[in-house]
DNA sequence: TAGATTGTTAATCGATTAACAATC
DNA sequence: TAGATTGTTAATCGATTAACAATC
C-alpha cells in the first residue's frame, strides 16, 4: 500500500470523501465495473480535478491512464478509511420527532452504524417501538450501557437536559457523542462530540437570500 | 460604519458568527449589558482569539480596551449581517418524521425563519396539523408558492422525488432549497442550494471512533 | 498611571490550483 | 502510435497565527 498509514485526515478530506462515496454509490446500481474520471467528479462535485486526485492517492487509490479510477475500488478504500466496515453500536438519547426522524432513517447502517436503543424520560414512552427501536426510560442508561459496551451516544434532548445527561454518558464509558441537541456540551478530552448545529446551515442559506445591499451577486 | 458593505463573508466566516451568536445567546439571560474578551470566546470555543477580533471586525463591531466586545452590540451585528432582521417564509416538502422535527422545531423564528406549510404526497395526510402547521396536499404546490410569495424551500423527500420536486420549486420561483433528502439536486445558478449531508456528520465521528493503527490518537 | 485588551500589520502555514511529465 | 488521464511537483492563494503598537 502505497499511503502512509497512520497519517489523520483533515476533516475537509473526510468531508470530501464522503461526497465521493455517496455520489458514486449513488451511480452505482448495474454498473458496479464502471469508473470515474477525476474531471468528471469534480465537474459533478464543482470543484478542481486535482483535489479530487489528491484525496484518492491520500487513501491509496490509483487510477489509470486514460480510464480513471474504478468506482468499487475507490468505495472500497473509503470504506476501509473511514471505518464504515466496523459496526458501531449506538443509543439515542430523547424519543421526540428527532430521535424518532434518526431511528428511522434506514441509511446509517451503509456507514457501520447500528441504533439498538432509545431513551426518554417520559415514563409513558417506555416500551414503545419506533422505526424497530425499543424505547427504554433514561434511569436504565447505565445499566445498559455496561451490559452492551456501547460507546457512541445521539444527544436529541432539549437544551437544558443536554449536559446533564453528557456528564451521566461520559462516565458511563461512551467516547463519542453526536450532538443534535441545541447547546454546546462539555465533555472531557479522550471523548470526540459532533455538533450538529442545524441553524448553521440556515444561516448560510439566510445570507444569501437576504435581500438589500449587502446581498451578494 | 467601518466594515466595508457588500463584502461577501466566506461561508467558514458565516459558520463561525453562528457559534459566536448561539453562544453569546446562550449566555445572556439578564445579564444583557455583559461585554465577553476575544480571548474568553476563543478559549470556550476552541480557535484563535485574533480570528474572534477579525471576524468581529469584518461586521463593523468595536471593542474596548480592557472590557471586550458588548454582547448585545455583538448579537445586533450578527442578526444584521446574516439577515435574521428579515422574515424568510419557507414551506416543508415531505410531512415525515423529518419533515415534523423541522416544522415543531421553535428555535428557527430567531433566524428569521417562518414555515408556513407542508406538503405530503399522501392524500390521507392532506389536512394534519403538525407542530402548528397544515398539510397541504403535494398537487397545490404551484398555486400556494405562487399565492403566498414563497421563496424558500426545505426538502425532506426520499431519494427518488427529490430531484422533480427541486424542478418544480425553481420553476415556481424559489430561489433556496435547505435539502435533507439523501441525494444531490441539481438547480440553475440563481438558485441557492444547502446540501444538508447528515452521513457526513456521521462519517466525521466514525473516523475518531474507528479502531485500528489507522486511528488518531 | 499601569495594565489589560483591542486592532492591525506582518509572518506563517496549509490548502488549492496550475503545470506538465509519466503512463497506459 | 496518439491522446486522454493520471500522479506529482511547483506556484499561488487564502486563511490562520504571531507580534506589537494603540487605546482606554
Amino acid at each position: 500500500m502505497s499511503h502512509k498509514q497512520g497519517k489523520r485526515l483533515s476533516h475537509a478530506v473526510v468531508e470530501r470523501l464522503m461526497h465521493y462515496y455517496y455520489f458514486i454509490g449513488e451511480q452505482i446500481t448495474e454498473d458496479t465495473d464502471g469508473a470515474v474520471s477525476s474531471a468528471e467528479l469534480a465537474r459533478l462535485l464543482e470543484m478542481d480535478d486535482t483535489q479530487v486526485r489528491k484525496d484518492l492517492a491520500s487513501i491509496g487509490v490509483r487510477g489509470q491512464p486514460r480510464k480513471g479510477f474504478q468506482n468499487a475500488e475507490v468505495l472500497t478504500a473509503i470504506r476501509r478509511e473511514l471505518g464504515f466496515n466496523f459496526r458501531y453500536d449506538a443509543i439515542v438519547l430523547g424519543a421526540g420527532r428527532l430521535g424518532g426522524a434518526i431511528v428511522s432513517y434506514g441509511g446509517f447502517n451503509h456507514f457501520g452504524l447500528k441504533i439498538i436503543a432509545l431513551f426518554d424520560d417520559d415514563p409513558s414512552r417506555t416500551g414503545e417501538v419506533i422505526g424497530g427501536t425499543l424505547v427504554h426510560h433514561i434511569d436504565e442508561l447505565e445499566r445498559f450501557i455496561e451490559r452492551h459496551d456501547v460507546h457512541l451516544a445521539i444527544l436529541t434532548v432539549p437544551h437544558e437536559a443536554a449536559q446533564p445527561l453528557a456528564d451521566r454518558l461520559v462516565k458511563s464509558g461512551i467516547t463519542g457523542i453526536w450532538n443534535f441537541a441545541p447547546t454546546r456540551i462539555e465533555v472531557p478530552e479522550h471523548v470526540h462530540v459532533r455538533h450538529e448545529h442545524i441553524a448553521v446551515g440556515l444561516a448560510q442559506l439566510a445570507y444569501y437570500l437576504k435581500p438589500g445591499p449587502d446581498a451578494p451577486a
